[in-house]
DNA sequence: TATTTAATTAAGTGTATACTTAATTAGATT
DNA sequence: AATCTAATTAAGTATACACTTAATTAAATA
């Protein structure tokens, strides 16, 4: 499942509005596109690109396409952005930035008093050192 | 809370990672820029579509901008989406739609043997009679 | 087999958007 | 007050994309 893929593909308007719409009934193309007011063509590109984000099933019936929404992609992209919610964040301080003390006496984040040395000023401004693995970016601290 | 606001907001590959290593870490513009390996402009840019559409907070503190991912506004996407899934179908047939009793014996989604007629074909392929409000699309069913 | 029909694909166009570098802004620091 | 500095905005560009009409496809029907 490619999450950008599907936010990507219910993120535009008109395909939104086809979502809710095969969401409540199973409308042809034609009747899709008699609702939004667009071409039928049109109507068949954003299908394709709900199709293909996984979002339509199609089914050819006579001589009409029958699509549903596959609620089960639904209910894995809300799960996926609980998960994305519940992601805790590793707040950067000198404690757990893995910082020299030097460096921690001096983080920008300590309680006023303490100033960036030039040495940390220079790390954030200029390319990290070699060994240098992260730089959290509110200070010169490191991250092992 | 605009859904295909925050939907747009997250689609964009680049914003998504974005988004993810705030949830992670506080990191500064620049930090993002090199991480992500694009201008700082490039990421204040995006970091403005984020806050826009209500996913991110900044604070400034010192020279910095603190940014910090508005896991409410994660927390009610994911709602929504529920909510989409939660949407019950009504499947088109004569019955539920509507349709007089001569269109009900020739709706092709009606078993076969019964086919359409000329004039529920016409209805389907034509625009719509007056007072003619819904149109489901399998067949020349009207709904009210 | 030829015809009909809903849907799709092809080709083209105008707008939106994701980037760039350069200029500007807001607010700490000296 | 003058100077830094992180972030933002301005201006410009190249690509992506949402539409159009016209041509094509695939399946049902005659």
């Amino acid at each position: 499942m490619e999450i950008t893929k599907i936010l990507k593909a219910m993120a535009d308007d008109t395909r939104f509005r086809i979502l809710i719409l095969l969401l409540q009934h199973n409308y042809c193309v034609r009747a899709l596109s008699r609702k939004l007011e667009l071409s039928e063509s049109a109507i068949s590109q954003h299908i394709k690109v709900l199709r293909e984000a996984g979002l339509l099933i199609g089914v050819k019936k006579g001589y009409y396409m029958h699509y549903d929404v596959d609620r089960s992609t639904l209910h894995k992209l809300s799960s996926k952005i609980e998960e994305l919610a519940a992601i805790e964040r590793e707040v950067c301080n000198p404690e757990n930035a893995g910082c020299e003390s030097f460096e921690r006496k001096m983080c920008h984040i300590q309680k006023s008093g303490y100033k960036c040395s030039n040495e940390v000023k220079t790390f954030h401004s200029e390319n990290r050192e070699e060994g240098c693995v992260d730089n959290h970016g509110n200070c010169g601290c490191r991250k092992s």
